[in-house]
DNA sequence: ATGCTGATCTGTACGACGTACGCAACTGTA
DNA sequence: TACAGTTGCGTACGTCGTACAGATCAGCAT
């Protein structure tokens, strides 16, 4: 677990910017210059200085020189979500953009699991490692498609009352989970990378909630309770679209591996409550999952908890 | 995509038993038979044997010969969680029971994406391979490990009432999770292979929902809904307590770095509600996130929703 | 024109991974 | 003794993410 070359390389310069020896507008020294001094290779000085710039820490000057950042040079004003994705290069046949959608695509039809760089690279006619022009590695990659996946979240006006307003935010995200189920296994708190699209478009569910007398860590709980809640279904759902017909293990296929054994524990006669559910089921024709319906149910429940306590004053006055 | 030679050995077989050209207590080919009649090595067919034996088609009677299975062979009265995992041998100095500790031990300290065979074996101080012996693959280890901790349920009686049960059976799965975060990402719905020792602890909340005139679907779905709720908001466990740290990403490096398009966001004017919170936070602090407190949030929220609903009546009879 | 700069592109290779398969003992039964 | 199935482990394959090495280029400074 040894520090990569190039990254020892980005800690040193970054913090010679921090401490002041190297000042906005001073330049960097010469790629070569780096990796004679470093002892490596061109192309890792060359990552090294590619990274500084991805972190805006650094400007390119092509032909003359890398500069340290820090007059107006974050004003970029590209199109879409250039929010998290701050520099990397646009011009030239293959954009991030592309493969961004590319990978969105296949993640969709084969999940998150089946998602490679090379596959990527393939889907696009390119060579692998063309990619990394691009995207700086694959967890970046990730971030970038699910900021996408949530930049296609729209809010149709709901109409007024929290109520509405929280009900349209948590089907809007249903279906968006429902387009990209590979998305509810890309974990956005604690580490939130892609939250910038999310965010926005919480607007729907933050604006009504405003001027309650809730402070703003409740008002956000509220979401994140709510975005969570989703997701935890969510999960499920790349599992039902796909597992199940890859390994030829149908439901039928588990009720005979595991119903004697599920039958043994109803049999205890400890459990009744579970005995009778197993009776229940046994009479009329077994469980069927179904996770539009239990997305219904706890979008009702949640709603009927909210109106009974943190809006409870609201629809009575 | 071809299956494995194994795979269709077993495939073979198996339809051979399932259309009865093979019965019960039958004596299957021997191994070196299979073997040349299928043209693959002896340890293919061994393999493939073995396959059989773990699904508990057959069983093997060791220096005689396999039989087809199907007599009194199933109730072997071993402790603790021999439901999901039938067969495999347990006798010499590792057993099973040992691979699924390591295995536990390792995810809990470095989450479901650092868990390796080989990082077993390692642990174990036993070759890769060998590992081999005892589960079937990655995958069926995943499983027992998911089975083997929900088997860490217990529980306490929860005094009267469905709130308290239903309230129980949160806390107590939420603080499963905490144990192990990995498990949230183990999804156990529809390929539900670690489900029976989950059914089980269920009962605290299946119990006191009997005979309320809810049919068997719609108490299970409950059962459903807090499951997925609360492995919503335990997904993001493992991001907190790992991911963190690794990269040397603070939370205050994050809002380094996207603070500023945030605020931008705001200062459009287009997003009232957004800009009110981000507001809030520059006055005080920003946002913490804390898991435990959204927990105790979205049980409120769904305990009110029922009550509200489901229960209605049942609170004021 | 001749070095130099950084930029771009792509091929090669490394160290992980899961696990199929081979093979050499071994242990009892017939 | 011959053969059954079992055990244990080494080797090797195909996959992955991605570091790194060059090769090549375009334009600036001299």
């Amino acid at each position: 677990m040894t520090v990569a070359p190039y990254q020892r390389i980005v800690a040193d310069i970054a913090e010679r910017i921090a401490d002041g020896r190297l000042r906005p507008g001073e330049r960097l020294p010469a790629t070569r210059r780096l990796a004679r001094d470093h002892g490596v290779a061109l192309a890792t000085a060359t990552k090294a200085l590619a990274v500084l710039q991805q972190r805006g820490l650094v400007v390119a000057k092509p032909r003359s020189g890398t500069v340290v950042a820090g007059g107006s040079t974050l004003t970029a004003p590209g199109g879409g979500s250039t929010v998290t994705a701050p520099a990397m290069v646009p011009r030239g046949p293959m954009t991030t953009a592309d493969i961004v959608r590319a990978a969105i695509e296949i993640a969709d039809a084969e999940g998150l699991a089946a998602l490679s760089m090379r596959g990527v690279a393939a889907k696009l006619g390119v060579p692998t490692m063309s990619t990394y022009r691009h995207v700086e590695s694959k967890e970046r990659l990730v971030a970038l498609m699910a900021d996408t996946a949530y930049g296609e979240l729209e809010a149709d006006d709901p109409g007024p009352g929290w109520r509405a307003a929280f009900e349209a935010v948590g089907r809007t995200l249903w279906a968006l989970y429902r387009r990209h189920p590979w998305l509810a296994h890309v974990t956005p708190l604690t580490r939130p990378l892609p939250l910038p699209n999310l965010l926005r478009h919480s607007e729907t569910f933050l604006g009504p909630l405003a001027g309650r007398g809730l402070d703003a860590t409740a008002r956000l709980d509220l979401q994140v309770m709510l975005l969570t809640h989703i997701q935890g279904l969510a999960v499920q759902l790349e599992a039902e679209t796909q597992a199940q017909a890859a390994t030829g293990l149908s439901e039928d296929d588990w009720m005979d591996e595991h119903g004697p054994a599920l039958a043994a524990i109803a049999a205890t006669g400890r459990y009744p409550g579970f005995a009778a559910l197993m009776g229940d089921f046994a009479a009329d024709g077994g469980y069927e999952l179904d996770l539009d319906r239990i997305f219904e149910l706890g979008l009702r429940t949640l709603l009927d908890g909210l109106a009974a306590t943190v809006f409870a004053d609201q629809d009575r006055a």
